[in-house]
DNA sequence: GCCTGTTTATGCGAGT
DNA sequence: ACTCGCATAAACAGGC
């Protein structure tokens, strides 16, 4: 159904931002979006938040505090409440946004009630791709690795849009992990029995979103493993050589037809997952992981399964998660961060714009002036990296979405998937 | 039955 | 025109 299709569609006329490149179309007039109360054709009640005033309850929830300074849980990832706790992208502050829109409107009161177009902001489609978000997610977390569940929870505390429709874009999600191999499937340790397993980031695909724009891949991750998964004749694996290591990016494979989505380089999922999986005892052929005697939790496990690709020792251990994001603290060095190798600076489209200092500080408040310059009239002064990317002083720098959704302060416009 | 996960198919926009 | 990244829909299977 295309349905959708235009819905996010720069209206005509709204293009030729200075320098925009991808960015064409103005933030402001943004009323193609679902308005409001946004007539949810689906609106399957998820767990713990409901669409429309369930934003709030989240909020609550989900503000209680934990991640960022907090993660206070000791289990970074506690089956249950983790999708409300330590996944919120609020990082326990409870500050309100009046921008967050209609879902918080009743707690907005504070300020003046949001304008229109603001309110349509809120309802925009972010410009960030599914797989864009996943990331996000992923890295935000402690442990950087979340169930299905816990990643839906995520977006749609971050991203008020992504409060209707879920069926559609939770499909997407989902197929997302499946056919993306930047994304590993960590089998549940027993010991924290629940649904689904975790996802986390493939220790080798840091560098999709070169520059830290978070808007588009310059070029997909890819695992080159041609044929690991049937058994040769000979019923071995053809890929003795860790097939992590094999893993590359779709254009300096050269090969693979991109619409053929042929997935024997899954094996390489497979593989890494392996290598964080107590289900599956490593291989050395797989992935040449530190092999504990007893298996660490899946979080550990895929820190050590970063740390072994990267040749270091990931301080943020998940039984600290106290330490919390060290990553988007940037306490990390971003050489040393699997996730930061080619884009470490403060880009506007980063997750450290929409993550981090919403975390770690709130004494920036973004003024709403800034807001709209940023929003509707700013960002063109600025060329950025590339298309749909801010540039990078877009007031950004320093101010940040401290009252939590990202619309506050790097969100311009929904563009990108357009369709 | 619902959720999770995989896979296939199709179409679009952007970049070349 | 072609490649590539992506969104979306949908069929399907397995687990709880």
């Amino acid at each position: 159904m295309t349905t959708m299709g235009g819905y996010m569609s720069a209206p005509p006329g709204m293009s030729g931002l200075p320098g925009g490149g991808g960015m064409a179309g103005s933030p402001v007039n943004v009323s193609y979006m679902n308005p409001g109360g946004g007539v949810s054709h689906h609106h399957h009640a998820v767990p713990g938040m409901s669409p429309g005033t369930g934003a709030m309850h989240a909020m609550g929830a989900a503000a209680g505090g934990m991640m960022s300074a907090g993660g206070g849980s000791t289990s970074p990832l506690g089956a249950q409440s983790a999708s409300m706790n330590a996944l919120t992208p609020y990082g326990g502050v409870s500050v309100m946004s009046p921008v967050y829109g209609g879902h918080q409107a009743n707690l907005g009161r504070a300020r003046e009630p949001p304008k229109s177009y603001r309110r349509s902001y809120t309802h925009a489609k972010p410009p960030y791709s599914y797989i864009s978000l996943i990331t996000m997610a992923l890295q935000q977390s402690g442990s950087k690795m979340l169930t299905l569940n816990e990643i839906y929870q995520w977006i749609m505390d971050l991203f008020p849009f992504y409060r209707q429709n879920q069926q559609r874009w939770q499909n997407s999600i989902r197929h997302s992990l499946s056919f993306n191999d930047c994304f590993i499937k960590v089998p549940r340790s027993s010991d924290k029995p629940g649904k689904g397993s975790f996802w986390a980031l493939h220790p080798d695909s840091g560098n999709m979103f070169e520059n830290g724009c978070y808007l588009r891949r310059q070029k997909r991750f890819k695992c080159e493993i041609k044929v690991c998964k049937e058994p040769a004749a000979g019923g071995k694996p053809s890929c003795e050589a860790g097939a992590v290591a094999s893993c590359t990016d779709s254009r300096d494979a050269g090969t693979e037809s991109p619409h053929v989505h042929a997935s024997p380089v899954k094996e390489t999922k497979r593989a890494a997952a392996a290598a964080a999986s107590e289900s599956k005892p490593l291989r050395a052929h797989e992935v040449s992981t530190t092999s504990p005697a007893r298996h660490p939790s899946p979080a550990l496990q895929t820190q050590q399964l970063f740390a072994h690709h990267h040749h270091h020792h990931h301080p943020n251990h998940p039984h600290s998660v106290l330490v919390h994001d060290a990553h988007t603290a940037g306490q990390l060095k971003p050489e040393h961060h699997p996730l930061h190798h080619h884009y470490s600076f403060n880009h506007p489209f980063s997750i450290n714009n929409l993550m981090s200092e919403q975390q770690s500080h709130q004494q920036h408040r973004m003024d709403l002036r800034t807001y709209d310059q940023v929003m509707g009239y700013g960002y063109g002064s600025t060329a950025g990296s590339g298309a749909l990317c801010m540039g990078p002083k877009a007031s950004f720098d320093g101010s940040t979405p401290a009252d939590t959704s990202y619309y506050q302060g790097v969100y311009s416009r929904p563009v990108m998937n357009s369709t």
